[in-house]
DNA sequence: CATCTGACAGACG
DNA sequence: TCGTCTGCCAGAT
């Protein structure tokens, strides 16, 4: 990520920084849709966005899973695995343990992977939206 | 305290 | 159809 310059980003301070700084409001529900996720079947960062009613912020589902499987994980571990990209894409696989743990974890619930990419994608997609 | 980055997605040219 | 830019929120330097 380096458009060139996109530093732009600056709004005023927070109005109020003691109404919530870690909030964890937005990375708990996304842990609890994770888990809501059927073996077997994937969703998008985005899907799980917009059912949060932050269609926008697809960038910090993907960091919440982040948080989600380091140390501090919470108590139930979170499948990120069954989270891809919009293009059903691994995209996450190389901050799993080994480069090959999340496509492994897929393909041990059934889900063919190929070049990093989910088979079938369409099919196995699993819309929190429309499904819950 | 200011600035960049990041496991994405959608709009635009 | 493809390449590029912006938007979003939070954490790291």
């Amino acid at each position: 990520m380096s458009r060139d310059d996109r530093h732009k980003g600056h709004p005023s301070a927070a109005p109020s920084p003691t109404a919530r700084p870690g909030s964890g409001d937005f990375e708990r529900d996304v842990h609890a849709v994770a888990r809501l996720i059927p073996a077997g079947r994937v969703t998008s960062y985005g899907a799980i966005a917009r059912y949060l009613g932050a269609a926008r912020a697809s960038r910090m589902v993907g960091w919440a899973m982040n948080r989600a499987m380091g140390p501090g994980a919470e108590g139930e571990a979170v499948p990120a695995h069954r989270v891809v990209n919009r293009q059903g894409l691994l995209s996450g696989r190389m901050h799993f343990p080994t480069p090959t743990a999340m496509a492994d974890c897929l393909r041990a619930e059934g889900v063919k992977v190929e070049d990093d990419r989910v088979v079938d994608f369409d099919a196995l997609f699993w819309d929190p939206t429309t499904e819950l």
